[in-house]
DNA sequence: AAAAAAC
């Protein structure tokens, strides 16, 4: 009867000691795997990991429903290691297969396999369009242990003949929500039909809706399944803001918002590919170090531009929607909407690339005063109000009780909108007291996740413990894929980012904002 | 409406 030294404990160390963590060194993963762990500094799998590698080694399929931010990748990349370890692949019979939705998160696969699999002799081809068909036909035909493709690459050269599946005893589909939502469920199913059912399989969603769930049972045989909360850390470090500006201003407020000195580096969505290019430009010619992202410019352009923006070479990052889910880039301190999504689902997705492993994260969007239903949107998807922020200098707006005027004729589109007038809009605060750059937030530790252990549990039931600052900031809790995290989707895990203060710029204005707007 | 993915 001595219930004080237990919650002694408890007090002293980290909620989540009360149980013991799992170590990498019990997932029975083979020397040269765990010491690759161990130099990449990794002890404890996230959740996802200590519950999938231990079943994907058994041999059984798996159904994991994670976000990218959980560690996904590596639950799935560490034991694939394991299992093909023992032997060697033949020509143009890749032994595993693993399927993305785009080529940069194939490519953050294949970095997986690199780094996980620097010990062992296996070798790994990514099979994406954009690139030499000739080059990708020779590396297959030498053998290949770990194919990464995009769907549409891989068809193509399955029908030329360049490869066949017949050996491919373990195959990975990863982020089939966003495989559905970009129209590739034919595709797969094209190529599951192309493999032997005498194989292993490992499907991960970041949602398990119903049409998800059916591919599921058709593709795989008694799985195992899986579900973890998205990363705890993740969803109280987002502080949020939007302005609403005249569509003139919106580039200038945006200059003056990339400005503070809070921003390190930042991605800045916009929701058409030649938006992308006019900011990108424009930017460039305002002085600031930026790159374009997005799925017209050539493939090697894209990962270089990547790879320039992770290695802090460029400082801003403007991209559309291809970067908007599974992309990580660790250590990201903003992400502006230059244009509000024409999905709500997609604004969790953007701003999820911020605010990961702890750090804080600051998700500002713009809006004209047309965009009044997507911000409504979003707000009542994330039951949270969106604080409306100013930037000094910049006009604010109110919003307008029209829609968007488009292409000569604004419809009203005032049909369901009859209770417009007793629903004013949102009224803007501009008695907020101008804050400093968050500069309370960094003198103290960054927020620890502190649910390592909790994972299968329902996920809204978690009551919002208080951040606990007086705990140490303590690093175990990263997984070994992610370096901290993104996040892919949300299901009904809903971020609570919006509780935060609102906040006002405070730039000075510079010459050329002065001087007036180039194009 | 837009973006993504094959040539």
């Amino acid at each position: 009867m001595d219930p004080p030294v237990a919650d002694l404990h408890t007090f002293a160390d980290a909620p989540s000691d009360a149980v013991p963590e799992p170590l990498f060194s019990d997932l029975g993963l083979a020397e040269p795997i765990q010491r690759a762990i161990d130099e990449m500094g990794y002890r404890h799998p996230t959740p996802i990991q200590a519950q999938a590698i231990p079943y994907v080694l058994m041999g059984r399929d798996v159904l994991g429903v994670a976000q990218t931010g959980t560690g996904k990748t590596a639950s799935f990349t560490l034991p694939m290691l394991e299992i093909l370890s023992g032997s060697r692949a033949r020509a143009r019979m890749p032994r595993s297969l693993i399927l993305e939705p785009t080529r940069e998160l194939a490519l953050q696969v294949a970095e997986n396999f690199v780094n996980y699999g620097k010990y062992l002799k296996l070798n790994h081809a990514l099979l994406i369009g954009g690139e030499s068909m000739a080059e990708q036909k020779e590396v297959l035909n030498r053998g290949v242990d770990v194919l990464i493709a995009t769907p549409g690459r891989l068809i193509d050269l399955f029908e030329r003949g360049g490869l066949l599946l017949t050996q491919t005893r373990l195959l990975v589909i990863d982020e089939a929500d966003r495989m559905l939502d970009m129209g590739f469920i034919p595709d797969i199913e094209k190529i599951v039909s192309m493999l032997s059912p005498l194989r292993q399989t490992l499907f991960f969603s970041a949602t398990m809706a119903p049409e998800i769930r059916r591919l599921a049972d058709m593709f795989l045989q008694n799985p195992k399944e899986i579900t973890v909360s998205r990363p705890s850390s993740v969803a109280t470090t987002i502080e949020a803001g939007l302005v609403i500006v005249e569509e003139a201003e919106k580039r200038r407020a945006l200059r003056r918002m990339l400005r503070d000195d809070a921003v390190q580096n930042a991605i800045v969505f916009c929701n058409r590919k030649r938006d992308v290019d006019v900011l990108y430009k424009s930017l460039v010619k305002h002085g600031f170090s930026a790159g374009a992202l997005h799925g017209d410019l050539p493939q090697s352009v894209r990962f270089s531009t990547l790879e320039k923006f992770k290695a802090g070479e460029l400082k801003i990052l403007v991209c559309s929607d291809v970067a908007a889910r599974g992309i990580d880039i660790g250590g990201l301190s903003h992400v502006f909407n230059f244009d509000l999504p024409f999905h709500a689902e997609d604004y969790v997705h953007r701003i999820g690339r911020t605010g990961r492993a702890g750090r804080s994260g600051h998700a500002y969007s713009l809006a004209t005063p047309f965009d009044r239903t997507l911000a409504a949107a979003i707000e009542s998807l994330t039951g949270h109000p969106i604080p409306r922020l100013d930037v000094e200098g910049i006009a604010q707006m109110p919003w307008s009780e029209e829609e968007r005027p488009r292409g000569g004729r604004g419809k009203k589109g005032k049909g369901n909108d009859h209770r417009g007038p007793a629903k004013p809009p949102a009224p803007r605060h501009k008695d907020t007291p101008p804050v400093a750059a968050p500069a309370a937030q960094a003198s103290e530790p960054a927020p620890v996740a502190a649910a390592q252990v909790e994972a299968p549990l329902p996920r809204k039931a978690e009551p919002r413990r208080p951040q606990e600052q007086e705990r140490p900031v303590r690093h175990r809790d990263r997984g070994p894929e992610d370096n901290g995290a993104s996040v892919t989707g949300f299901g009904d895990d809903i971020p609570a980012f919006m509780l935060l203060p609102r906040r006002m710029f405070v730039v000075a204005p510079s010459a050329e904002d002065e001087a007036g707007e180039p194009s």
